[in-house]
DNA sequence: ACCTTTGTTCTACTTCTATTGTAACACATT
DNA sequence: AATGTGTTACAATAGAAGTAGAACAAAGGT
């Protein structure tokens, strides 16, 4: 599991490293069970402080897509990543919407945005940027 | 044109209120060359303050959706919003990327987010939540 | 039992964001 | 000339975000 992180971005680090895990679990590259690195050795690696990695597993222990043991360790939902409820998926929904609309305000056409997810689905799956 | 804006959102309300400005342009109720209510005014009607209906503005003018004329009055680019070009189109994509991402994390299929997407297209063109 | 490693917690500091407010300015429009 | 416009400046408050160091309690390995 390679990080890249951009210290220049707007993007926060802790969100940067909890969005490519995320891809990472999208990939398939890291499975349910699977152990992450502990927030003190993975911040090392990264270059980062402890604070920012324990950051970023409670992002994605908020959405439930791991599971911190204290004193333990961390690790991908051992049982699996269950299907969106409805609620997950209008929340997800919601936060998509004012990026459609600005599509459209770009004059690009639903089939347009269709052929952008797709791809974008393509690159996630791969690895690819 | 019916703002409606959550005090408690945690989406800023200068985000809302641009936002809410570019569905109002994505479903043709704002065409080129309208004009706005001036920062004063619309403040007033929505009971916010100057700057805040200022910060939209910026931020809509940064996007080049609308035309602050200085002195004079906002109004929607006049020529028309040209079609994205390659460079906007690949910063939306980067910006749904994560939102996929996550997607696919929640064992949505790609078809379910393409239907979710035609979904939100009609959404925002019938002015519907 | 001891030691290392683990996530947790507390405290802290700095920076940035968001929002509101007042006031004055320069220029269009009427 | 008066009004209305966006601009600018200065100010203040509240809150969130980001990063950081140190100590703590418990799990795990030896």
């Amino acid at each position: 599991m390679f990080i890249e992180i951009q210290t220049n971005s707007s993007v926060p680090i802790y969100l940067q490293l909890a969005q490519q895990l995320i891809e990472g679990i999208a990939r398939g590259e890291l499975k349910p069970g699977n152990s992450l690195p502990s927030v003190r050795a993975f911040a090392a690696d990264l270059g980062m402080n402890m604070h920012t990695v324990n950051k970023a597993y409670h992002y994605l222990e908020e959405k439930e897509f791991i599971q911190i043991v204290a004193k333990s360790g961390v690790i991908i939902q051992p049982n699996g990543i269950p299907k969106a409820t409805a609620q997950e998926q209008q929340k997800l929904a919601e936060q998509i919407r004012p990026l459609i609309a600005e599509g459209l305000v770009l004059k690009l056409s639903e089939e347009e945005m269709v052929v952008m997810v797709r791809q974008l689905v393509q690159n996630i799956k791969e690895g690819t940027s």
